[in-house]
DNA sequence: TCAATATACTGAAACGTTACAGATTGCCAA
DNA sequence: TTGGCAATCTGTAACGTTTCAGTATATTGA
């Protein structure tokens, strides 16, 4: 612990260390406290002397101590974002920290990121953060319609927002893309180009977007009386070489599928390589209608047809959600559901 | 600021607020001072009062108030991954914060995100770490020959890793992917292919890596007797679309190149666009190797040659030699460069 | 035996901030 | 003139930690 040691008087205006309010007292002549509220627009201060102290903490640079705050107040300015570092697909993650930093940008707040793995559970990182008192508000993704980690932090009065919905009664902040949406404009979609057995590769099981593009997927199927080849041994989150492994398989029996919706650009590389095992074509034998975060899966196949799904936007909403309601906010007035582009058609 | 009101005197052992030392000191009957020494395992507190300690801090599940601990200490146990939200390649970041993640997940450290964009001076960021002194070490990537951002942390004493090298006659830690190697192997097995016309899709101008992927290009080309088609217009950091566009103007002259090495998948993804744009057929007309992070590519066209880089070990890499720089190891050995898979040929 | 010294512990101060409970001044009503 | 009150400002304490400068007791050397 090298401290500088110049034991610095009542006095040190002059040089290379970090001004406090210590200094602006000095500066200004006035007493610390005043300072301090001075620079937060207390009322019972002087009009004039609040402009005098701004100005001089203007030009000098005067930052808040982070430490000095959060000690006293136990404000720490930090979100945390948790998440699970082995099954978040790619890009995703990228795209959700920057939508959170963009918002954060011009607050006080750091961004701080939790993992945890898959052999934790998953309230780990959010019993630490709670219990440590790391955050002011925290981001989940990856959320359950019975998540123990919503409730948690809602016992505890902890300001969060959810990646996905929850489906318990509770009301909390979250950010959704309408996946039950997604799911039938894909459906109603493949149904207009003629293709009526259906499979969908479906997101993870037990999360809560999990059922809402079971539910879309099914319903528009009745709706414009297509049937569902069965596909449950494949989610987005298993292996690349799995999926395609299935697929191939699937395309190989007589009653296979002519058309595929798919959750997940990754898995949808899997599909469109096993069904080119199995020796057929897409657009000819069968059509994908695939999420995708970022807009490349158009360049892999242009017969892809494609829904987007932007990430830099939950993040972003997410972001505004949690500082909304550590703000004071109504929890019940941050939630936003996002909704599914068009299928896009074939790029010539 | 709704504190809690408890107002806990010196007997407070019941609650449910969090224990500090002076929970630990009344519950041992000893003072603050000692329990903090026989917490560090100072010497010169006695072996049996510091397992006792120690014993009930386990017991009572004791953590250190960090904001504590940051003002008196100025120790932040933070370490900070600089960003640039506009030019980081997708999958890259994520891959990126899991390896430092994994490698600070037993320390007491926080991983915090802090972003620029275009816009900013990239020194920004870091003046801004160093100035408010917001953690203890710093990674920072898209690292230059000249790099103003490592010059000022090396002046401020402020310990960092840069992902990339400079070469500024400095020595601090880095990890660094052989980028000399990998254009030097790509350029060997496309000759070996038979290919003697060969374009290079370059990373971006100014950093570090591009001079090395130059070089390992131009060595590799008189090596073999092969001649570079100039493809000057082009780098990774460009949109999708003019990569494409412009592969697709140079394929059509006759004096085209017959082989491309690219050094990022996303690159990659449009110079077959622009290929096959042409109306060339890659693996006949023209061969591609990439490097790529995630094992996609192949997916994509399995006439793709790629080589891996392994970006999650490049965090890990970059946490550790921090980390190590910040526990007083000397910066010179904090040092790996990670050597490139070899080119991996076509998928069956 | 006495002093020197090692061992084991301790209180007070400080890091920078904010909340609380005043203190000082000027002005007005009674 | 006095009391009251509003408007401004201020000192002290506290958040949890570590460091400094001790204190008290036991141990050693001569």
């Amino acid at each position: 612990m090298d401290r500088r040691i110049t034991k610095k008087g009542d006095d040190d205006t002059s040089g290379k260390e970090r001004p406090t309010l210590k200094t602006l007292a000095f500066m200004t002549g006035l007493g610390v406290t005043t300072v301090s509220r001075a620079l937060k627009d207390a009322p019972e201060i002087g009009a004039e002397t609040r402009r005098r102290v701004q100005l001089v903490a203007k030009q000098i640079g005067y930052r808040p101590n982070r430490a000095g705050v959060r000690l006293r107040t136990g404000k720490t300015n930090v979100i945390s974002l948790v998440l699970n570092t082995e099954h978040e697909l790619m890009s995703f993650v990228s795209d959700i920290i920057y939508g959170v930093t963009e918002v954060i940008a011009d607050t006080p707040y750091h961004l701080i990121v939790t993992p945890y793995s898959r052999s934790q559970d998953p309230l780990d990182p959010v019993r630490y953060l709670v219990e440590t008192g790391s955050a002011d508000g925290v981001i989940i993704s990856r959320t359950q319609p019975n998540d123990p980690r919503a409730r948690y932090m809602l016992e505890r009065g902890i300001p969060f927002a959810t990646h996905g919905r929850t489906d318990m009664g509770l009301v909390h902040p979250y950010h959704d893309f309408d996946n039950y949406a997604f799911a039938g404009e894909a459906v109603r979609y493949l149904a207009g180009r003629g293709r009526n057995r259906l499979a969908l590769v479906t997101p993870p099981v037990g999360l809560t977007y999990h059922g809402h593009t079971v539910a879309g997927f099914a319903d528009a199927l009745s709706e414009v009386g297509a049937s569902e080849v069965p596909f449950n041994t494949v989610s987005i989150d298993q292996s690349i070489e799995q999926i395609r492994m299935r697929t191939a398989q699937l395309m190989r029996r007589k009653d296979r599928p002519d058309g595929f919706v798919s959750s997940a650009a990754a898995a949808t590389l899997a599909i469109v390589a096993g069904i080119e095992d199995a020796g057929l074509k897409l657009g000819r034998d069968v059509d994908v209608v695939s999420k995708q975060s970022s807009e490349l899966l158009h360049l892999f196949r242009r017969e892809l047809l494609v829904v987007n799904e932007n990430f830099r936007l939950a993040g972003s909403e997410l972001a505004r959600a949690v500082l909304g309601w550590i703000g004071g906010a109504d929890p019940g007035t941050l939630q936003s559901l996002s909704t599914p582009s068009e299928v896009l058609p074939y790029r010539g």
